[in-house]
DNA sequence: AGGTTTCTTTGACCTAGATCAAACAAAGTG
DNA sequence: CACTTTGTTTGATCTAGGTCAAAGAAACCT
């Protein structure tokens, strides 16, 4: 009922086809999956699936963002995913939930109904083959979040946490590295602060430290504009190379 | 030259088999990839490969263990994984190596040259499958341990690790769950330190303390005794489920 | 417009774990 | 066997970030 009924979606006119797991798939198996195909949107806030469900779909985000999170008997919840367009939901094999899973903001989800996906699995080489790719795309992304979450000082994790945001808006849109880049948070402060093992108050505060020291500046609570990447990134402590125009 | 002289190795003896990359492989795919593979041996300490080296084969752990880890400019490290026999070392698709590789004990890979194996995962999709289900395993590991890094105290990390050892230990031994388990430590003090993202000082300041609460028997500096798994799961925060037997 | 509710900022204080330092233990070496 | 080297333990102190508290600020009611 959200941004679903704005466009009349398909596979020919979808933003994420060429990211997507459907990706490699030539005509006939992207007809094949849009025959188990359905789109279902959730609103902003709106848990997808609780940890101990069982989710009878798998699902690409088209647009929207939403997270994956655990949470310790006690309460306090570490974030282990964020999922934005094009990502992939769910395990293939394996129906049960371990991870709470939540919108952020309004989701519109691609779904493919497991039992027929996961057949199409078997037969269906080129979508093993780029879950794959997706997959160890994001295990390489939990590895540098590992770095960050157990190496990091606190102005170094929310430095890190704009450089994702930025390279993300970075490689979608059409800008120069060398611009300036601006985009929305997708996280209240106590959303960052699950994402990066730390308290709402210490993100607020070197919120205010970064835009003190005119490395971000921001125009409300939720837009950022980062004026210089390079210098973001030596906050980040991840500069390493020159990295210009990678 | 070290374990690798002692057992006459070949597919239909090896130990990791059943679990190993080529698990699902019936005889003429493992007859395939049995023609692209040679064992290769890394003494405790010595680097398999370091960030920036480009690999020319992929490997499965055979015996021994290894870790993943990065490094920031100002010799921060966190470890990233943790390597141990049927694990498979290297990304296909990409040979540059974005992690240090190091061995942790005397270790023997089963290594595939890139080149073929990379073919063969074209033409054989249970490798793919295969690959696929262990990169999600490793995926969950890696979440579950960003958990750990991200809210848990010192103590719940020591002990999570510990926990993380005496399950690994369970699953390829044959004891029951309600047994003490025992099991030598894989990695120094400075290693788990670089596991937990904590000082190696408060890691023998936590063993001390788990040690006098008895959670936790030592015999020498690296042989642990459980007497109670339980026992040692609460200290670790992930009780959860009365979690008998599973 | 007044009144919730939700989110954010800032201040004052405290503590878990880091840092600095020293002694000890075990293993390898010439 | 004395002598490094490498790993471990324990103590004393310090500090980054957590906790507790209160006051804005924005959005959403009715």
């Amino acid at each position: 009922m959200t941004a679903q009924d704005s466009v009349n979606i398909n596979c020919a006119n979808c933003q994420i086809r060429h990211r997507a797991v459907c990706s490699q798939c030539d005509d006939a198996e992207l007809n094949a999956l849009d025959k188990i195909k359905y789109y279902k949107s959730f609103a902003a806030g709106e848990n997808i699936a609780l940890m101990g469900d069982e989710m009878d779909f798998l699902a690409s985000v088209v647009n929207g963002v939403a997270t994956l999170s655990q949470t310790l008997e006690d309460g306090r919840t570490q974030m282990v995913g964020l999922l934005l367009p094009s990502d992939f939901v769910g395990r293939p094999g394996r129906k049960g939930i371990i991870y709470d899973i939540q919108a952020k903001t309004d989701i519109l989800l691609c779904c493919f109904r497991r039992e027929p996906f996961e057949e199409l699995m078997v037969t269906t080489p080129h979508i093993v083959q780029r879950l794959l790719q997706m997959t160890l795309d994001e295990l390489d992304a939990a590895r540098e979040w590992m770095l960050v979450l157990g190496r990091k000082t606190a102005r170094e994790k929310i430095s890190s946490f704009f450089a994702i945001m930025a390279q993300r808006h970075l490689e979608l849109g059409k800008l120069s590295p060398l611009d300036a880049i601006e985009f929305d948070l997708p996280l209240t402060r106590e959303g960052m602060s699950n994402f990066l093992g730390l308290t709402l108050e210490t993100v607020s505060r070197q919120i205010s430290a970064l835009k003190k020291d005119g490395v971000i500046e921001m125009v409300g609570k939720r837009h950022v504009c980062v004026p210089n990447l390079q210098t973001l990134l030596e906050e980040a402590g991840d500069d390493s190379d020159g990295g210009i125009l990678s």
